[in-house]
DNA sequence: TTCCTGACGCTCG
DNA sequence: GCGAGCGCCAGGA
């Protein structure tokens, strides 16, 4: 990616576009971390929710990537299960769409 | 304040 | 290898 100062600016403008989409603190903080996530590269939930500050708070982390209001924005579907599978989905074209992604960034074979 | 739900994780049969 | 059950934390009604 190019320079890591507009990903810091991009990263600022979110946190503050999140707090005033009626996310919680913890959710925002969530959705800041799978920002931060490389591209071609995923994370689980367990460790976003580590990143987040929570590390047995995995299912919390669900909730909020589920709020997710910057979809394309927030790569949410880099977010994927301890168990290597990619799990659910709420955005257009569901799991499927997911898995799409994911192999389009080479994240996944 | 209490109960229910959820894009999860791990154990057990 | 697979399905069911229980535990986990945070948020909403």
């Amino acid at each position: 990616m190019g320079s890591g100062r507009s990903a810091a600016l991009e990263e600022k403008r979110m946190a503050a576009r999140l707090e005033g989409s009626g996310l919680t603190r913890f959710q925002i903080r969530v959705l800041l971390e799978v920002m931060r996530i490389p591209r071609g590269e995923t994370r689980t939930y367990s460790e976003v929710a580590r990143m987040a500050g929570s590390p047995r708070a995995y299912r919390a982390v669900g909730t909020a990537v589920r709020r997710n209001p910057f979809a394309p924005r927030i790569p949410c579907h880099r977010v994927v299960r301890s168990d290597g599978s990619i799990g659910r989905y709420s955005g257009r074209g569901g799991a499927k769409a997911k898995m799409l992604m994911l192999k389009s960034e080479g994240a996944v074979g």
